[in-house]
RNA sequence: GGGCAGGUACCCAAGUGGCCAAAGGGGGCAGACUGUAAAUCUGCUGGCUUAUGUCUUCCAAGGUUCGAAUCCUUGCCUGCCCA
């Protein structure tokens, strides 16, 4: 195991805020005297099990620790999952069964695997403890901390400021995660800036159940493809780890170039200066494919590169598209037996199901956004003709392929 | 338990009897420009085989009216104040 300077230097690499650290060097310190590796925890909910890049920043870190030779336990918050999700306003709160709790950790654990060992990690679900747990128990729990104290959670504050909702039970999940702290007895916990006041609740409780305080690490959030708001699912920009290699070397293409170098920043280990002197477009690629191996190999990453280059940068329809489409007589007016006949350009678009409705699909071609067989068409009333078998590919939007023919 | 203010499209938000499929902003999509970037400009943004046509929408159910997002009743939900 390295000497504490050594250790320090990695687990330090991009976090935000550590409280404190001299705790943590103390507490690295006698690990390695007595050999005895420190027990680190995450929280993850149970509801997302799709992953994305976004998670990754966390998940890094706690390979960091196992690097060092450290006990990473990644929880599994499914006991709050199955009472609901307290943040979404209008969420509708889902219970979840036990049996998806487990198709969800199953999940987990081949996505969080691609990074961690699965030899050196536990996964554990705080059920395990909450479950058992009774009424008494709870409010026992709750005695532990102060309504004042939980108004200073910013996002409490705010919105009893703007006179939003809160419920009482949205108390109750810090002091569940904190909880969770003290059962694992937990010397480290890592969380995303927006959760640092749940993780200090964490050491207060601990404090006050008589354990020693586990040390808080705050990441900084990722922010989404979009650029501003924190990666996620609700918001739609989000880059999933299990989404297909050229899906994902895509999404990576279309962020801003600020953006790129905040993913080189937290999501790669590569030297940043190196990454600014190359075109940007060079060096958005590199991060693409970079990303889409490490999580699809390195063939994928490849493929997804040149697949991008031919689709995008030469405009070459691909090899396969999005979508295909069999047209049946019944598809089109002016059947001459079986020869073919024709549509009307708007219900052949609609019919390739990439738009969401007919009226979309006219509204595309009114303001250009269609090629068939590589020839902008602006009238969604024009007869496309189809001979028997006669493949026809259709360009819908930027990135949207379809090949449609004639088949009775 | 009492008083008050609210609930409008993906989100915020205007509209307080017909000119409302509903202003404005955000977001999204498309076009131009590009590096499928950002920024900018322009257009679109309920459904229907597009029709100066029709159907469904303004928390829910009823009601008044020739006509309701708008008025009335009840219910549900949210916030504030008082107890």
């Amino acid at each position: 195991m390295k000497n504490v300077g050594q250790q320090l230097d990695l687990i330090l690499r991009g976090v935000v805020e550590v409280i404190q650290q001299p705790e943590l060097e103390a507490k690295l310190k006698r690990s390695l005297a007595e050999q005895r590796p420190l027990r680190i925890k995450a929280g993850f909910d149970p509801t997302a099990p799709d992953l994305h890049l976004g998670h990754t920043v966390l998940i890094h870190k706690l390979k960091h620790f196992q690097d060092l030779g450290h006990h990473v336990i990644f929880l599994i918050g499914d006991f709050t999952g199955m009472i609901g999700d307290p943040t979404g306003v209008s969420e509708t709160r889902r219970a979840l069964t036990k049996e998806q709790v487990q198709e969800n950790a199953k999940t987990y654990q081949r996505q969080i695997f691609k990074i961690l060992d699965p030899e050196k990690t536990t996964i554990d679900f705080n059920s395990r403890w909450m479950g058992p747990m009774t009424a008494d128990g709870l409010i026992q729990l709750a005695a532990h901390y102060r309504v004042a104290r939980m108004m200073e959670r910013d996002d409490f504050h705010k919105r009893y400021q703007e006179q939003k909702p809160i419920s009482v039970h949205e108390f109750l999940y810090p002091l569940v995660q904190g909880y969770d702290s003290v059962a694992l007895k937990a010397d480290v916990e890592l969380g995303g800036t927006d959760q640092k006041f749940n993780l200090l609740v964490g050491r207060e409780l601990q404090r006050d159940y008589g354990q020693e305080s586990q040390v808080v690490i705050t990441m900084p959030l990722l922010e989404g493809t979009d650029g501003v708001k924190k990666m996620s699912k609700s918001v739609g920009n989000y880059i999933a780890l299990e989404d297909k290699p050229g899906e994902m070397f895509g999404k990576l293409m279309s962020i801003s170039d600020t953006l790129m170098y905040r993913y080189y920043e937290l999501l790669t280990t590569e030297d940043l200066s190196h990454a600014k002197s190359l075109h940007p477009m060079e060096a958005k690629q590199a991060l693409a494919e970079l990303i889409v191996t490490r999580y699809h190999g390195v063939a994928a990453g490849k493929q997804a590169r040149e697949e991008f280059q031919h689709k995008f940068q030469a405009k070459e329809f691909p090899d396969e598209p999005d979508s295909r489409v069999d047209l049946k007589s019944e598809d089109l007016s002016d059947i001459d037996a079986v020869v073919g006949g024709s549509i009307k350009l708007a219900r052949l678009i609609a019919k390739t199901g990439l738009v969401s409705s007919s009226s979309e699909a006219r509204r595309l071609i009114i303001q250009g956004g269609i090629e068939v067989d590589g020839i902008k068409e602006s009238n969604p009333d024009k007869l496309i003709p189809f001979s028997l078998n006669q493949p026809r590919r259709l360009k819908i939007g930027k990135k949207k392929f379809a090949v449609a023919q004639f088949r009775p």
